[in-house]
Parts: structure tokens; C-alpha cells; sequence
DNA sequence: CTTGACTACCAAAACGTTTTGGAGAATCCT
DNA sequence: AGGATTCTCCAAAACGTTTTGGTAGTCAAG
């Protein structure tokens, strides 16, 4: 309601007084401080907000791009991660914007919408893909940003990450260790880095082994892309024992296959991402997850240091992963 | 990068006429006008936002409130929900940014920061109670919301809700047709409005019919909270034979209770949201939810009309409820 | 030739802060 | 006492837009 100009007036001194007296800038005397804040609570005082960006050029804002894409949106805790960040954001003076990607737009668009509006500080990418051309962007605009995933990009940028290659790596011994040999992997899109990631991680662990690499089908990041690809999987001539899946909404598409295919109720299968859906699958889902507390905060102050500026290499994180033991991954294997 | 005051030098031009011209006013020719915009599309120029806003008196920003309340913050849909409504709204240049409750604040104080500090045109608030604070503080303050959930607030306000009464009562009234004389309630905490409207429908049933509404037990919209209640229920000397309980989270903890009670298995049960995990429980979980497509889109139109000026009596949107069926609410009876 | 309408442009104000660069008064040091 | 230093305070500029209230110039009508 009130603004500096009449609280100011109000009180007898000038706006430049008032406004630092606020600050609590030492070159006004303390009576005259408590004097001003005491006015200022009383009247619900707040400085307008557009007027303090504006002059001091900062948006106070972080915007988040939210893919439209075919498959959710990350894990239900998504929104609590967000939630989470914002709230850590919010003690910094910033806040969180969320910027869905209109059909038509890219999350370029909505990059360079942002960026170039001076709308934001700082941006929050997901979902990253080996060549990303939003990174691309916002190194060249040298505006701090930081993913939710790594990408192939030469310069380094500020991430926080799972250790997919290291999660993978380890399902697939785990299951040579219980004895699997034919063991496949439902794969994202490639171009996506964790899909890629994880198809790595699961490739390199049979061919340490000695073991053909070759059960691997690619499908959407969806339960109906699990299904499908599992099916393909099914279909060859000699079967898979054991299903590395590159997500647990592929994973519960997988089940419904196996569910549906004579003997598939003998295949052990793993996913990733620890959704509650998979305490309830029948059998329950065996699951991985990138280890780490409250990752909204830790988007939140990586944030907040790149905004500080900085350097990218020292605002990476790259957590490991840690499974979830349920009843999935260790069906009784059909008697060979 | 540019600015208008760039943008004009080199244009050999006044601010305001390339102001003028890139707003698409007719009192600039229209020879300078699309050279105007082409020299603007070469340099990528975008009006400064914060600056705009100074000037415009607008935010062009519209806040969230996000409850870090015990339970989960609404069902999985509900970052879909925001998504689509943030993407309605940025068509009509609004964003939407989200406003997580800090521990050791209320709503209250973050709607008064955020409406005090003109960061927002508007507002979303989401779990209203039946005396609902902040609805009477924006009303004061005459800011424009929507409230997802109606309020007992005598004067009116834009909201969106489902039918709670409708939807239990009906629900109640199908389990009487099947033959349940017992027919307990899982309520949420009372003072939401959604919890105790549903728990108004389900008693109305009971008296409708003739039957005692004393088994009803209350408990924290979680799992647990179901847990917990249901437990109660069924330590009564006449148990429930049916359960009609206020969230499907809740109902989950039912189901657990149900679970580790002798018996328990004879006792069908609903609850309401439709919940993902629902279709995976054992017995799959029958539920309820509000019908409507797009509810994000209604939100956001409701948001732009508000903002409008179009009186709060005409944004009341009230929804059915319409039932999900599956396995939990037709369970065998035990004999009597 | 004046008047009025119309076209194409622009200078300046305004939005509400924060920050710069002082200014006057009081206090301290020698 | 005179100069330096410290305390308080303030006028004005700046941030980048949009909008107000014009001004010249042209053209047609009276």
C-alpha cells in the first residue's frame, strides 16, 4: 500500500534515509533506524519488488523448464524436490518459476524467452540430453544454470547426477553373481544421457563378463514403452533371465509383458527410480536410486554459488546409487 | 543485450516510437514499423521485464502456495496440474511461480509477502480449510484468486472443487444397496474443508437410511493417519463392514490395517483421487475423483477472469465426482 | 488564406527503488 | 582555536520501459 516516497514523508526524513535505515545501512543513527522499522512494521511496509529488480538488476527469480514430453515428469518426489528447492530459494530472496514447454515451442524458445527477457537470474534444466542445445544457449549467454543430469558438452557446467553407469554396472554383476547369464536391458532414448548412461553401464558389465550384449531393446521412457520393449526382448529366441531396466515406469511396463508371457513369471527384473508404485507391483519392484538428502536444497544452493559465480567445475555432484531390495530381482529361475 | 534506448539511437529514432512501433500502435507508419521490427529481430531485443512491470504496474507473475502440511501434497496429477495451468497462463503472459511454505511461517505470512510486495497479479491456493485465513486476507487486500476447494467464507470467491458430498453419499448409499448396515468413515482432519464436506455426505447417507453414523474416526490425510483410524474403527465392539475413507492415501492405511486384522479381509472399502498406486494395491483400490478434463486450464482461465474483474459468483466451479471401480469395495462379506 | 483533421513522430514524466556523492553539524585531536 | 574526522542525513541520478501530451508537417475543405 505505502511506498518509500510517503512512509518518508510520514516520518519527516528523506527517501534515501528511510530506504537505508530498512537496509540497515550503518550511516544512519540508531534511534532514527528503530524509528523508521517501527513505522514501516506498523504501515505493512514491503518494497515493491519490480521496482527493486529494475534497479538492481537482478529478476529475483529461477525458472525451471518442465518438459511436455512423452513420459511423467520424474518420480512423484519431483514436486517435493521442487517444492523443496523453492523453499531454499525463497531464503535467498529468490524465487521459483515453473515453465512448461508449450507444444509448438521448444525449451529453447522458452530459454531464450527467459534469458533474453532478463526474466530470471539463474535456470534449472531436467532432463538432459547428450547434445543439449539449452546448455548450449545458456553457456553462450553466460547465464548460471544448472541440470538435473550431465550432457556430452565440452565445457563443464554445474549438475547434480546420479551414478548411472556405476548403478547399472553393479545390477548386472549382481545378477551374474546370482547366476543370470542372459541378461537384457530395456533401454530409454539414447539421447537422453541417463538413458545412455545406464545402457553403458549395463553393456560394460557383460562384456566384462564375457557375455553377449546383445538383449537390448530401446522404447519411450514410459510404462507402455517398458511393455513394448520387454515384448521384443520375449519374442527372441533365446530369453532373457534378467531385465536391467533403464526406468521403473519401463520396469512396471516390463512386468505387465512378463505377466502376460508363458514362463515370464520366472525372469528377475530391476528398475530405477524408486517410485511408491513399485512397493505395490505384484511382484514389488526391486528399484534403484541416487542416494543423497533433500536434493531440492542441494539444487538450491548449487544455484546459488553459480549465481555467485563460481567455477562450473566445483558445482558438480555426482551421487551414487543405492538399491532397493524387493522381491523382483530375485525370482526363482526356471530350471535350466 | 539491446535495449530500446540502443535500439532507437541506431535506428535514428525516438524511445517512444520504437516503443510504439514494436507494440504495433497506429500512429507509426508502417514503413517504420516493420523496419523497426526487423532490426529488433536481429538483435534479439526483449523488452527488459522487471521494467515493464514497473511501468505497467503488473507482476505478470501469479503464486502458488505449496503446504509442506503433513500428507502428501495432492495426488502425482497434481505437477501435471500446475504444468498445464502455468503453460495456460504464460499465453497470456503471466508465470507462475511456486511459493513452498518455510517451517516457522504460515500461508498466511507468505501470501502478505508476496501480495504486500506486489510480486503477484494473483494468487492459487490449494487445501483450503473452512475458515481459511489467507482467503480472508486476500479478500481483504482485494488481490484476484482461485482456490482449489471451497471455504465456509461468506463472501464469495473463484474456486474450483469436487462435489465431496455428492461423491460420499453416493458412495455411502451404493454400499447400503449392497447389503452394509455398518458402514464406517475414515476422516481427514475437520478442519478442511474437503475432509469435513465428505464427512457431511457419508453422515447424511447413514441418516438417510436409518443407520447409526458412530463409526467414524479421524486421523492426519496420510497413510499412516488411515492406518491409524481404521485400527480404532476396528477395535469397536461392532466392527465396519465398509469403509468410506476421505483420501486414498488414507485408504492405503486402511487396506494395512485391514491387513493385520483377523477378519479384516471381509470388509470392503473406497477412497478418493485415484491415486496411481491404487491400481496396484491388493485388493486393487475402487476410489472416486472429480471429473473434468484439463482442471489446469480451468484454473488458469479462472485465474485470467479474475484478473479481469469478473465477479467471483460467476468462477465457482463445483464437479462431479465420478467413481473408479476395482477390486476393494465389492469384497465377499463374511457370512453373517 | 484560414481552419480543421490527420499523419508521423517525439520529449518528458512516471513507475518505486537503490546508490552515488556530497553537505552540514558535532566531535576529536593537537 | 583550527583543522581533521566522524555522524547523520539528503538531493539527484539511474535502472528501462510505457504513456501522456504534445509538435511539426501535409492535405482537404470552407
Amino acid at each position: 500500500m505505502a511506498n518509500l516516497k510517503q512512509l518518508a514523508q510520514s516520518l519527516g526524513l528523506s527517501i534515501t534515509t528511510v530506504s537505508r535505515a530498512l537496509d540497515g545501512y550503518d550511516d544512519v543513527s540508531a534511534a532514527t533506524r528503530k524509528r523508521v522499522r517501527e513505522a514501516a512494521d506498523i504501515v505493512g511496509y514491503r518494497p515493491n519488488a519490480s521496482a527493486r529488480r529494475l534497479r538492481k538488476q537482478r529478476a529475483e527469480l529461477v525458472a525451471i523448464t518442465l518438459p511436455s514430453d512423452p513420459g511423467h515428469i520424474g518420480p512423484p518426489h519431483f514436486l517435493d524436490m521442487l517444492s523443496s528447492c523453492a523453499e531454499h530459494l525463497a531464503s535467498a530472496g529468490l524465487n521459483l518459476v515453473i515453465a512448461p514447454v508449450p507444444r509448438g515451442e521448444s525449451e529453447l524458445d522458452i530459454c531464450r524467452r527467459f534469458v533474453d527477457g532478463r526474466r530470471v537470474d539463474a535456470m534449472l534444466l531436467v532432463r538432459t540430453r547428450r547434445q543439449d542445445e539449452r546448455v548450449e544457449f545458456l553457456q553462450s549467454r553466460g547465464i548460471p544454470f544448472v541440470t538435473n543430469g550431465r550432457t556430452e558438452s565440452l565445457v563443464p557446467h554445474p549438475y547434480i547426477d546420479g551414478d548411472g553407469f556405476a548403478g547399472f554396472h553393479a545390477a548386472t554383476v549382481r545378477f551374474q553373481a546370482a547366476g543370470h547369464r542372459r541378461i537384457g536391458h530395456i533401454a530409454g532414448p539414447q539421447d537422453y544421457y541417463f538413458a545412455h548412461v545406464r545402457c553403458t553401464g549395463w553393456k560394460a558389465a557383460m562384456d566384462e563378463a564375457g557375455l553377449d550384449a546383445d538383449l537390448c531393446a530401446e522404447g519411450a521412457p514410459t510404462e507402455q514403452g517398458g511393455y513394448l520393449a520387454a515384448l521384443e526382448l520375449l519374442r527372441q529366441p533365446s530369453r532373457p533371465t534378467a531385465l536391467v531396466c533403464s526406468t521403473d515406469e519401463m520396469a512396471i511396463g516390463a512386468l505387465r509383458a512378463l505377466r502376460e508371457i508363458d514362463g515370464g513369471e520366472a525372469i528377475s527384473i530391476v528398475g530405477h527410480d524408486d517410485l511408491p508404485t513399485g512397493a505395490f507391483t505384484s511382484p514389488s519392484l526391486s528399484t534403484m536410486r541416487m542416494t543423497g538428502e533433500n536434493l531440492g536444497a542441494s539444487f538450491a544452493s548449487l544455484l546459488l554459488r553459480a549465481i555467485a559465480g563460481e567455477p562450473a567445475e566445483e558445482l558438480q555432484e555426482l551421487h551414487a546409487i543405492e538399491f532397493i531390495d524387493r522381491d523382483s530381482h530375485r525370482r526363482p529361475m526356471k530350471a535350466a
